[in-house]
DNA sequence: GCCAACGTTGGC
DNA sequence: GCCAACGTTGGC
């Protein structure tokens, strides 16, 4: 089983929509790494949701990742707002369904990760910490999983 | 709104 | 293949 963490702009998704919709696509992704990351999810696999643009920034829960992946066909769709015209012939994108797992009692802000990362290596070791790092879609390890629950309010 | 950092595009 | 210009992400 392999961990992730997903960022979403909670004026689009938020937890809290996924906590009502139980399941949903995690679909739009429109970078190549992040689809590639995509791609090696696993039904069971798991993944922090992460807020960003926003006023709270952080990880603010977990879901389950609950299908294989799958053709993402907004790509297809000329009224959305993901579409891309040259999907159809050349480029595939790729979605995933998530499974709303737990929402934390308070976020773990962004702000917070940075500080405890201060004098926690394996806080350090995270993507999500590293400069200029814009990937919406990022592999987390066991060891950096179990870290930050440690620090999760629940 | 600003801007740093990164990704993508396209001319050469 | 290089790289300048442009677009996007996302924290602040």
């Amino acid at each position: 089983m392999a961990y992730w963490l997903l960022k979403s702009e909670p004026d689009d998704f938020s937890i809290g929509d996924l906590k009502n919709k139980k399941v949903e696509p995690w679909n739009g992704i429109r970078n190549y790494q992040a689809r590639n990351f995509i791609r090696k999810m696993k039904p069971d696999d798991k993944a922090f949701f992460y807020h960003s643009s926003c006023k709270a920034i952080g990880i603010v829960g977990s879901v389950r990742i609950s299908s294989d992946y799958y053709e993402d066909t907004l790509a297809l769709d000329s009224s959305s707002p993901y579409y891309d015209e040259r999907a159809l012939i050349e480029n595939p994108w790729s979605a995933i369904d998530v499974e709303f797992e737990n929402m934390f009692e308070s976020i773990l802000p962004l702000s917070r990760l940075k500080e405890l990362a201060v004098h926690d290596h394996v806080l350090a070791s995270l993507d999500l910490l590293k400069k200029g790092n814009r990937l919406s879609v990022m592999p987390i390890t066991t060891e950096q999983w179990q870290c930050i629950f440690k620090y999760a309010a629940l």
